[in-house]
DNA sequence: AAGTGGTCTAGACCACTAC
DNA sequence: TAGTGGTCTAGACCACTTA
């Protein structure tokens, strides 16, 4: 009953940001999704530090701290101790295989050896189109790669990138990318590729992909198909990919807290 | 430099618990996990309060929330403002999806009928012992279920958990569990599952599953291999399921912050 | 040495649940 | 009304990085 502290804490709602959230924490948490999303910082800058954000937000270190905590859970930020938060960045070595989950039957993980085998503009088809959120017809990139792993041909990737979100797009940027896929969505479009959802079942091998992967046309594949998402769960990349699983096979759910890679 | 307030935090190390885990509230963790795995609460039941707690590990209130704020995230247990801290259970409403993930292809999601076809003792296999962790020729428990979706025989699952971990379970038993299989592994062995880890590839379909499914015998299937884990990483159950996939699909990684259920 | 994030504290106030 | 968890604060001290 001291009466003397009564009123220190501000009241719930006095927040500098306008964004709606239900709690203090949660509105710093959109603010800085929305300054991330509007680039204000990009992949691999370092965002101001802990003590700037908080003045700016009007927020105690602890609660703009609980903010990034859930940036940092949704792998979004990295924090380095001494150095500074940092804009996650898709990189060969981190996370990788967060996003690539064909591993060898024994366990073994290896990077793929990724071959562009086709790349043409086309116009979405209507299932394309509603997994996009785009008009069917609307214009779009598809290309495929063949993936192989200790020299094997073991996934076809059909990949489709809607064309107004990757303008300019070209095969031979394509190609001559220095790093994954996703870094190269990040680096040269600015698109931030922060979590994909999954479907998996059995297809069966066309004619292209029995020729890529050396079996019989008609052989059961796997088939995954996913669909990409950036800031606000929007849409950027859908990819049906077929996979021979005689050597290597699909690391599905976890079901527990994510695994460290 | 207030020197007055010099010492008042206590030196790190000073932790009531000798449990090493380099912070306090890794050690009070781990301490909890220790607790939890002892049964000293078991599934179900509330655990202390926050403040008694605190009291008990010796950190104050922020440190042990810390702590649980982690066990929370692990899916381990679950607050309830005004009512407490409760050890999660298995429920058919609750997390059921997060394991069960066979899915209608237009995303409809329905619990499935489950049928025991077949249950009996036998000896583990070289494969199943290794993943189990047990002596090859341990006795073990072996028992397939059908699963139904919609009214169709989509599933078949094949279950095998150790009988030194599952003393004296019974066909009887398994039948008349009112609720999901890992809720009675909760109930009847104290046994939680906390986590699981999944392949996936594609087999074929033998006698049994071919007639169960009514499929041709050599159809395709999905094949999802998964082990089931407890406190300490201790494996408990190893199933072998094995999906139609013409109607249904297998819901994978979703790469992001664990979807909302 | 200066600046960053990482941990920890002690306590206020709010929201919810049960009695 | 009492007890619980949920949010937020203000600040101390530690560990790490760079210069």
């Amino acid at each position: 009953m001291n009466t003397l502290t009564t009123g220190i804490n501000l009241p719930n709602g006095a927040a500098a940001t306008p964004a709606i959230g239900g709690t203090r924490y949660k509105e710093v948490k959109n603010a800085m999704l929305a300054a991330l999303a509007a680039h204000e910082w990009k992949g691999g800058e370092t965002i101001p530090s802990e003590k700037r954000l908080a003045e700016r937000f009007g927020v105690s270190i602890g609660t703009l701290r609980k903010a990034i905590d859930e940036l940092v859970a949704d792998n979004i930020l990295v924090r380095h101790q001494g150095l500074g938060t940092f804009v996650a960045q898709h990189q060969r070595d981190r996370h990788f295989f967060r996003f690539f989950r064909i591993v060898r039957q024994d366990g073994d993980k290896t990077y793929p050896s990724v071959t562009l085998v086709q790349f043409r503009k086309a116009k979405a088809t209507r299932d394309i189109a509603t997994l996009l959120k785009v008009e069917t017809g609307a214009r779009v990139f598809t290309f495929i790669n063949r993936l192989a792993l200790h020299g094997e041909t073991v996934m076809i990737d059909n990949i489709t990138v809607p064309e107004a979100r990757f303008p300019g797009l070209t095969e031979a940027a394509l190609r001559s990318r220095p790093s994954t896929l996703y870094n190269f969505y990040q680096d040269a479009f600015n698109i931030n590729v922060l979590g994909t959802e999954e479907r998996v079942r059995v297809a069966v091998a066309n004619e292209l992909e029995s020729k890529l992967l050396e079996v019989p046309h008609g052989t059961p594949l796997l088939e995954v198909r996913r669909v990409a998402y950036s800031y606000h769960q929007a849409p950027v990349e859908v990819r049906i990919s077929h996979a021979n699983t005689a050597r290597y096979e699909y690391v599905g759910a976890s079901a527990s807290h994510e695994e460290p890679l």
